[in-house]
DNA sequence: ACTGAAATGGCGCGACC
DNA sequence: GGTCGCGCCATTTCAGT
């Protein structure tokens, strides 16, 4: 059985290991274990917990999305035409199965959706949108803002707990 | 002197091995090098490029942010009171210095910016305002949707040319 | 120039205190 | 939670293509 969550947060050598992980996530044993002021293997012991637990769902290497041609974000809002469990569901799908859609939200408001879409120039958002339209039914409405400029773009959650740094 | 990305993702094995990283961070060399078909010394070779390079930005654990207790997201949009450097700076200053803030991007639309926020719950979302606009000039304007549910949160990039899972 | 085999030194992982 | 040790892995060297 493996440990839970709300038990392995309450350590500060495991709070503190989650905080260095989230930034250097190739890290070694080793050095994790320096860092937090601990020897190796109870370090690699907590870290197995932590994996096992469900907290880390996985590493990721974070790549730099213009180096890979990826310069343009957007956000756009959509609204289905009907709420029937075949359109949401068909939607969700398409959504999951198209990987310039990084993130998808329901959400309060005006539309049903916001999606978080990469993409290398608004010409190829342009052609995308044809296509997704054409391959999804039931989008009513879609409304799209463009990112002009990325201001922040990070992965690291902030521990319960921890404190903002607005004092 | 480093290799430039784009001569980099002229490889197959390059290609290949940044959508393994991007969704096993952690995997070993050996293991990498196996799953795109090279042995180990060629694979380490390249990946010490793609990280020289930049292409690879940072490893990073992914966590399960319900599990740390963040199980509320906003996405709230901004707009400043006027657009003169000192107010502009300050606000992205502090938006940079508050980790519960994940993501913020300037916009086309209505409003000035867009913030991803992570909260424990509404109610500390409520602090969380009140404490930020006090702290911060100029805001002339903040209108927030609550994320309901998580369709899709994901971190890894389609590289150019792989072509869409849309057919 | 780039590959893979071999060598070596360090690290992950487990046993034990 | 730390010490020790085995075996695997990262990294270098080197020879072959």
């Amino acid at each position: 059985m493996s440990k839970e969550t709300s038990d392995l947060l309450q350590d500060r050598y495991v709070r503190h290991m989650i905080d260095v992980v989230q930034r250097e996530g190739r890290i070694t044993v080793q050095a994790l274990a320096e860092s937090v002021g601990l020897s190796a293997p109870p370090c690699w012991r907590r870290l197995r917990d932590i994996e096992e637990s469900g907290l880390i769902v996985r590493y990721a290497a974070i790549l730099d999305r213009k180096k890979v041609g990826l310069h343009c974000c957007m956000f756009t809002q959509v609204s289905l035409e009907k709420h029937s469990e075949n359109v949401v569901a068909e939607f969700e799908r398409a959504v999951r199965a198209t990987p310039e859609i990084l993130e998808c939200w329901v959400i309060t408001g005006d539309a049903d959706y916001l999606l978080k879409i990469y993409m290398p120039d608004p010409t190829a958002f342009d052609r995308f949108l044809a296509r997704f339209m054409l391959k999804i039914n039931g989008v009513r409405q879609m409304k799209t803002a463009v990112a002009l400029r990325e201001v922040k773009n990070e992965t690291r959650l902030q521990l319960p707990g921890a404190g903002t740094e607005l004092a």
